[in-house]
RNA sequence: GCGGCCGUAGCUCAGUUGGUUAGAGCGCCAGAUUGUGAUUCUGGAUGCCGCCGGUUCAAGUCCGGUCGGCCGCCCCA
């Protein structure tokens, strides 16, 4: 084993990783498409001010998991942990103002330093999807729809469950956190430690602790769904009808709090069981307070992020790519005709493989390794006639055909082939 | 940042109570008519036994450290 290793958390995407990487990066996009989102991409790391303002100082993601260092002009600068941030400042920087709401995809790599483990990398890669400009909440019934539907594309949405829950709006919320805090306060010394941390930090976050002593405590805490004002209320029960009229399902649940200061209202996350410790799978909510928060116009937001390699964990492998076509020249002169063809092969989108080493048993062998559907050996001999001969590498038949017929003939093979798969390749 | 398990060919692993030149399967390379593959047969190469240090006459085997992986906590996608 070579000493030569990939930083920690980092892992190479060989061929068969990247195609599934990519099977799901595209079917993303193109049901994103299908919404009207549209493309954007910003760059991969920002100024360290905008994370700490926009994301808040006190969060994990802030105060301990970033990459920053300073450039050589001095300036503190940090590789994205998340892709919303970089969003709305690109919204601010370009003053798109005058065009809400905007309906954006992106996609791209994100950083965090953190304990490498299962689905839990130091870079690691997002699908995401923002809306900005859109403060009704059948905004946020589409944003859902959309992660429901790439989920049900990607044939796991069956494998997971859909959780929401309203933190409230900022005044609710609020009014909620005090009377939390006030709540395990008084029974500050049944908490466990990392609770009494998080009870300056992010008291809501005690909601959820696994730990069993809070676990008892939280059984008489007050719950937010009784502190939400009647707006809130109104806007979460329109975002369940919205869910409920569109056919997907969802679990509320009230415990659902999430890490990032910024979401308000609606918080939202599919999660599975088939991933061990990190069974979110895709995670997002409400922003309405950030734009105006990194600087720039009060503006609503929404969005969600889902993680490409938990994604890629449970998603089935994607179409095969098309087989290629080995041409297989024997001979000086044939190997001259063979660079011509592929080209032109190629030109009409066709997949080749030039076979040009070794004796025509090493050159079957190789294309026998590429899984190439179709072998076109040219020799003196099938030169001469103006022919080549078009063996079918799966049945083994070989029949000479002349070669400017070749490319229709291939076809006519594709052809049988499909339907032949489709007799008996369904799962 | 905290806790547990693990680290032997490209891959999956075996290596007896520490004892000579470290093994298997798969894969890879070469050959069995120098114009016919995927099946078969024969042969071959492959390893700083993760790294550094310690104990010992002797370490892949024991001890410490370190790097990396996996699992859990924290947190998150």
């Amino acid at each position: 084993m070579s000493k030569l290793q990939p930083v920690r958390g980092t892992h190479d995407l060989l061929p068969a990783d990247q195609a599934i990487f990519a099977h799901v990066v595209e079917t993303a996009r193109a049901v994103a498409h299908t919404y009207g989102y549209r493309e954007v991409a910003t760059p991969i790391f920002e100024f360290t001010e905008l994370f700490a303002r926009g994301i808040g100082e006190t969060t994990d993601v802030v105060s301990k998991e970033m990459y920053s260092f300073e450039d050589r002009g001095g300036e503190s600068l940090t590789l994205r942990p998340e892709l919303t941030a970089g969003i709305c400042r690109a919204f601010v920087s370009n003053g798109l103002t005058n065009e809400l709401p905007l309906k954006l995809f992106t996609a791209g790599a994100a950083f965090r330093y953190e304990r490498p483990q299962k689905g839990r990398q130091r870079q690691f890669h997002q699908i995401d999807v923002e809306v900005l400009g859109a403060p009704e909440p059948e905004c946020d019934v589409e944003v859902i729809s959309v992660a429901a539907d790439v989920l049900e594309r990607l044939e796991i949405l069956a494998r997971c469950e859909l959780r929401v829950n309203s933190l409230g709006d900022p005044e609710s919320r609020a009014a909620y956190r005090k009377v939390l805090v006030d709540y395990y306060t008084a029974h500050r010394g049944r908490l466990s430690e990392d609770s009494i941390r998080r009870l300056d930090r992010n008291p809501m976050r005690i909601l959820d602790s696994k730990d069993e002593g809070d676990r008892a405590v939280n059984a008489g805490a007050p719950s937010l769904a009784d502190h939400l004002n009647a707006a809130s209320t109104e806007f979460f029960d329109a975002v369940r009808r919205g869910l409920d009229a569109s056919g997907i399902a969802y679990k509320v649940d009230r415990s659902l709090v999430r890490g990032l200061d910024y979401y308000t209202h609606t918080a939202f996350e599919f999660v599975t069981e088939h991933l061990g410790a990190q069974g979110t799978v895709i995670g997002g909510g409400r922003y309405d307070g950030l734009i105006e928060q990194i600087g720039g116009p009060p503006t609503a937001g929404i969005g969600w992020a889902g993680g490409i390699e938990r994604l890629m964990m449970l998603a089935n492998a994607p179409p095969p790519d098309d087989r290629p076509i080995a041409i297989v020249p024997l001979g000086e002169a044939a190997e001259r005709q063979a660079l011509k063809l592929a080209r032109e092969m190629r030109a009409g989108g066709l997949a080749i493989e030039l076979a040009y080493k070794g004796n025509m048993k090493r050159r079957l062998q190789r294309a026998n390794k590429l899984q190439a559907s179709h072998a076109v050996i040219m020799g003196d001999a099938e030169l001469a006639k103006g022919v080549v001969a078009l063996k079918n590498l799966d049945s083994g038949e070989q029949r000479e055909v002349a070669l400017d017929e070749l490319v229709d003939e291939l076809e006519v093979e594709a052809m049988a082939s499909l339907s032949d798969l489709l007799g008996d390749v369904r799962d």
